[in-house]
DNA sequence: CTGTTAGCGCATTCAA
DNA sequence: TTGAATGCGCTAACAG
C-alpha cells in the first residue's frame, strides 16, 4: 500500500516550502502565479489529495453533516435525504448518513460516532430521543435540526403541517357525509403522532363531532396494526364508517383485513392513509396501480431542503440565531378508498364551514 | 460554542499525564486500576469525547467506509445499504453514504471527497465508472468492492446471478409456450445490462430460438422506455408474444402502454420485470397490490452483507488476498403478467430440457 | 505502571 | 511574496 503523498511531498518536488504549497493549493494567501501553476501541476502529477482529516483537525470544521434517519427502508426517507443532500452537497458538505432502525441504542451509538467525527451539524429525521442520554449528548454536540418529530419545543424544526393534514382529511370525510370517524395512531413516543391525534379531536369538534375513544386504535405504523384495528372494530356494535390511519401502511392493513371480512372499501368503510408512499404510481394510470389510496402527500424533498438550509444558516450564524420552526403545507390526494357512508346509516350532510386555506 | 474537552483536559483534572489518560481510555496498555476508574469518571463528568479525527490522522485508519449508490430513491438500494450497514456497524465502522444520482460528475466528486476523508474502504453500488478519471482515482484509493455492476474483471464484486435470472425468465416463458420473445435493455453502460442481454441470447438458443434484433428495444430503466418499446413494437408486422424488461419500471411502462392500446396483459402480451421493487406487496393479498408482476427477486440484503463482508476481509488481509467475486442466486416470482401466448398464433410446446439448478 | 517525546497532515501566525 | 515554526488531539515508542 503506497503511502499517499502529502503537502511535504509536493513541496519537495517543487523545491518550495510546505507553507507556500499549502497556500497555493488552498487558494488563500499570496503565491506568485507562476509557482502556483507549477504547484498545482505537480500536485496532480504525483496524485496529491488534501487530507480532509488533517484539515478538519486543524480548522475545527469538517465540512460534513450527520444525518440520522429512522428507517432507510421506508420510502419517504430517501426523498427527504435527497432534499438534504441536494442543498448540502451544493455547499461542499459531505453528508454522513446513518440508519437508526428506530432503535434507541443505535441512535445513541450513531449520534456519538458522528459527533466524534466532528460533524459540523446534525439532522435528525424522525428520531424519538426517548432517553435522557441522547439528549445530553446532543446538548453538548454541534447544532442540530429535527425533522418530522420534535423532541422539545426549543429546537430547530422542519416538518409537514400535521394540523392542516388532519383538517384536510377530516374535512374531506365529513364533507362527504361521515359522522362516525375512527383513527389509528402512530407510535406513542412520536411527537408527530401525538400532534395528529390531538388535532383529530379538534377537527372533529369543528364539525360538531366528538372523539369516541373506542374508535381510536393504537398503532405503530405497520401493516399489521391496521389489520388489528379492523379486527377490534368488528367486535364493536356501533362502528365507524371511516377510519383515518397514521400512515399508508396501516391503511393498507385495514383495507386488507376489511376485505377479507367481506367489507367493501370504500362502500362499507372509508379509509385514509398518510405519506403517499406509493407516489410513483402517479406516473401510472389508475388501472395499473393498486387501489388508489386517499392519503396525505407531504413535500418530502422540500422538507429535506428546508432542514438543510436551516442547518446551514445556524452554522453560519452560530448559536445566537433565534430558533426556527418551518412547517410546510401538505396536499390531500383524494383517490378510491373514500366514499360517502352507507346509505340508511348516515345521511350526507354539508360541512359546516369550509376551513380557510392556511 | 464551548470548546470540547480533550485528553489534556482530562489529564489536568486528574493530575495525571496525557499518556496515562489515553491508555486508560483506549483500554490498551497498563494503567493502575484505581486511576483508570478515576479517569473514566472524570472523562464522563467533563463530557470528554475522543476525537475520531485526531485518532484517524494518527493511526491512518478512520473506521469508516464510503458507500456510493446510484439512486437512493430506487427502492432496491436502501435494502442493499441496510445489508451493508448491518455488518459494518457491527464491526464498529461508520458508513458514509453518498448518492451519485447516476451522474459521472457527482460520482467523481463524491468518491474524491470520501477518499479525502480517509475512508478505509469503498463500496460502489451500481456505479458505471465510465470516465477514466474515476478509475484513476479509485486505483490510487483504498480497497473497493463493486456491487451489481462490475467495471472490469479484476475487481472484488458482489451481485445477483444475472445468468440464472435470465435463464429462469426465458425458461418460464418458453415453458408456457412462447417462441417469440422480446427484450428491453437497461442503459448501455451498465455491465449488468450487457450481461443480461448476452445471456438472453444464449437462453433463447437453448430453446432453439433466435434473437430477433427488431425485438430488442433499447431502454434506460425508466417507465417511459417501457412505453416507448410497446409503441415501437406495435409498428412491427411480426410481433413478440412476450417481452422481458430490464427492470420493473420498464415493465410497468410496457403494461400501461399495452393496455392503453387495447392489448391485454397477459392475454395478448406477457411481460416480465426485474428487481421486484414492490416486494412489500408480498405482505398484502393479491387483490390489493397492483397486478402482480412476474419478475426476478434478488437477495438485496444478502448482497449488501456479502459486499460488506468482502470489504472487511480485504481490509484485514491487505491487497494480497486474491480477488473475489460473489454471485448470489435469485428467485423468479411468477405472478399475473405472464401467460401462454394467444392461441392460433403459437402452439404451446414443451421446453426442450429443464436447466439444471445452479 | 507512568511520563516524556515525537509526529500524523495541514493551516496559520510571524518574520524575513 | 515566501519560509520557519507552531499546534489541532491523539497514539505509540521509549525511557524511567
Amino acid at each position: 500500500m503506497p503511502k499517499r503523498p502529502t503537502i511535504a511531498d509536493v513541496a519537495q518536488a517543487c523545491g518550495l516550502s510546505r507553507a507556500t504549497v499549502a497556500r497555493a493549493l488552498s487558494g488563500k494567501g499570496y503565491v506568485e502565479n507562476e509557482k502556483r501553476l507549477l504547484i498545482q501541476k505537480t500536485a496532480r502529477k504525483i496524485g496529491y489529495r488534501t487530507s480532509a482529516l488533517a484539515r478538519a483537525l486543524r480548522t475545527q470544521r469538517s465540512a460534513s453533516v450527520g444525518v440520522l434517519i429512522a428507517d432507510i427502508t421506508n420510502p419517504i426517507f430517501p426523498q427527504i435525504v435527497k432534499g438534504i443532500d441536494d442543498v448540502l452537497s451544493a455547499k461542499g458538505h459531505t453528508i454522513l448518513l446513518c440508519n437508526t432502525d428506530e432503535s434507541p441504542q443505535k441512535q445513541i451509538a450513531l449520534a456519538s460516532s458522528l459527533i466524534d467525527r466532528h460533524v459540523d451539524g446534525l439532522i435528525l429525521v424522525s428520531q424519538s430521543l426517548e432517553t435522557p442520554a441522547i439528549r445530553d449528548l446532543l446538548a453538548g454536540g454541534p447544532p442540530c435540526v429535527f425533522v418530522n418529530r420534535r423532541p422539545f419545543e426549543t429546537a430547530d424544526y422542519v416538518g409537514p403541517d400535521n394540523i392542516q393534514a388532519i383538517d384536510l382529511l377530516v374535512d374531506h370525510l365529513a364533507g362527504i357525509g361521515h359522522t362516525k370517524i375512527g383513527y389509528i395512531t402512530g407510535t406513542e413516543s412520536s411527537s408527530t403522532s401525538r400532534e395528529r391525534l390531538s388535532q383529530f379531536s379538534v377537527a372533529l369538534q369543528r364539525h360538531g363531532l366528538a372523539v369516541r375513544p373506542e374508535w381510536v386504535f393504537p398503532g405503530d405504523y405497520t401493516i399489521e396494526c391496521g389489520r388489528e384495528a379492523v379486527r377490534k372494530m368488528s367486535r364493536l356494535s356501533d362502528r365507524p364508517t371511516a377510519i383515518m390511519a397514521a400512515n399508508d401502511f396501516s391503511a393498507l392493513g385495514m383495507i386488507e383485513e376489511a376485505q377479507s371480512r367481506g367489507l367493501s372499501v370504500p362502500r362499507d368503510l372509508s379509509v385514509t392513509g398518510f405519506d403517499d408512499v406509493l407516489s410513483f404510481s402517479d406516473q401510472l394510470p389508475r388501472s395499473l396501480s393498486m387501489q388508489g389510496l386517499t392519503t396525505i402527500s407531504q413535500p418530502k424533498r422540500e422538507i429535506g431542503m428546508a432542514a438543510a438550509a436551516m442547518l446551514l444558516e445556524r452554522l453560519a450564524g452560530g448559536r445566537e440565531t433565534t430558533l426556527q420552526s418551518v412547517i410546510l403545507p401538505v396536499n390531500i390526494k383524494v383517490r378510491d378508498t373514500t366514499a360517502p357512508p352507507p346509505m340508511g346509516q348516515e345521511k350526507p350532510h354539508r360541512t359546516r364551514r369550509k376551513r380557510a386555506a392556511r
